[in-house]
DNA sequence: TACATCTTCTGACCTTTGTTAAAAAAAAAG
DNA sequence: CTTTTTTTTTAACAAAGGTCAGAAGATGTA
């Protein structure tokens, strides 16, 4: 719980008062790879701390999902679209290896908003960071090809092409598997 | 102002006190469309609420600008990313029609958030949904077609396909124009 | 009105990616 | 260590969009 503790201390600082309420609600889960943390349709109920795993987030298809996001260790990480409104989610989220995770729901988030000084802080951070994060993204899927995207990914993320299989980079570049494998093809 | 007021009531009841506070920041701006209102480059001192105007958010590009947002009356606008951040912007913000705003510096806001009850409720509910619509446009912009978009703009926002110049929706679509004209052909 | 400029459309050709299918390689299961 | 399943690669063809160039239409300005 002390990566999680010093994660909030980046954002703003936390009082010891605030700290005990915040902890006293985080429950520890741990998880095999491949579990499906949430499936498609179902309402978000967890925000989830991230204290080892690389996970996953997606729309199932027949033939290829669409992976469109990853979410990895010292993060906290939810299907965040269904947690805000709370309506049933429209995509999943899956463990890509073994995974141990400290949760909290929605009403204790809620509970936390009330009740400390910090919430409404580090839930206002928190969202403005997601939302400078997707909106690079928006700028790199409008305006790079997807050998670009490839690219940016194995310099800002090395372990990332090591660790993930290919199809699901291909889905979160916006290429089939096919494709990736022509680009990496062209490169080398 | 009353537009502004509504505006923040839907979020979170606001007492006489947070009121006066906050409209006492705000600085009416009226300009003529195809304004600059912040260059590429430029930190985004601003957060505007519009009164009147219809705005767009775009890289210039040499060819065609690259055009990635639209910004309506009744919504508060900026290069929220600079603005967050603080550091230049990778992008220019342009009235397309004349405007009337309401605007409040950077140094405001933070007043706003030390001073009011309500600043970082509306803070956090302002950046979560920001964070809901660029996670729609990440799937959309990984899932459906060019058609598909303009489609969907066409039933979502009618009066924008008369008010504004295609090529920029051409980019926002995520093509150039020539293929908006092409897709445009196919449909009718 | 006449001129200049900007926007939209059209056509020819090229590049990239999608699609389908199958082989090769790698990983997981027994 | 085999067998089975999954992942990655390759190839041939089709579809969509990019690029270049020019025509037609719309808008703005003197």
């Amino acid at each position: 719980m002390d990566q999680i503790k010093e994660y909030l201390e980046q954002i703003v600082k936390v009082s010891d008062k605030d700290w005990e309420l915040f902890s006293s609600k985080l429950k520890k889960v741990e998880c095999k790879k491949r579990t499906t943390l949430l499936k498609i349709g179902k309402v978000e109920n967890h925000l989830s701390f991230i204290e080892k795993s690389s996970i996953r987030l997606f729309i199932p298809k027949e033939e290829n999902d669409l992976t469109f996001g990853f979410c990895f260790k010292g993060q906290f990480m939810s299907a965040y679209d269904s947690f805000l409104t709370q309506l049933p989610s429209t995509y999943q989220t899956e463990t890509l290896t073994d995974a141990t995770l400290w949760r909290l729901t929605f009403n204790d988030l809620q509970d936390i908003y009330k009740s400390t000084e910090i919430g409404n802080i580090v839930g206002r951070k928190t969202a403005e960071n997601l939302f400078l994060m997707k909106s690079q993204r928006e700028q790199s899927l409008l305006n790079d090809t997807a050998e670009k995207r490839y690219l940016n990914l194995f310099t800002e993320r090395p372990q990332l092409i090591k660790e993930i299989p290919l199809k699901y980079l291909a889905s979160y570049i916006g290429v089939t598997p096919q494709a990736l494998s022509r680009i990496r093809k062209r490169i080398s």
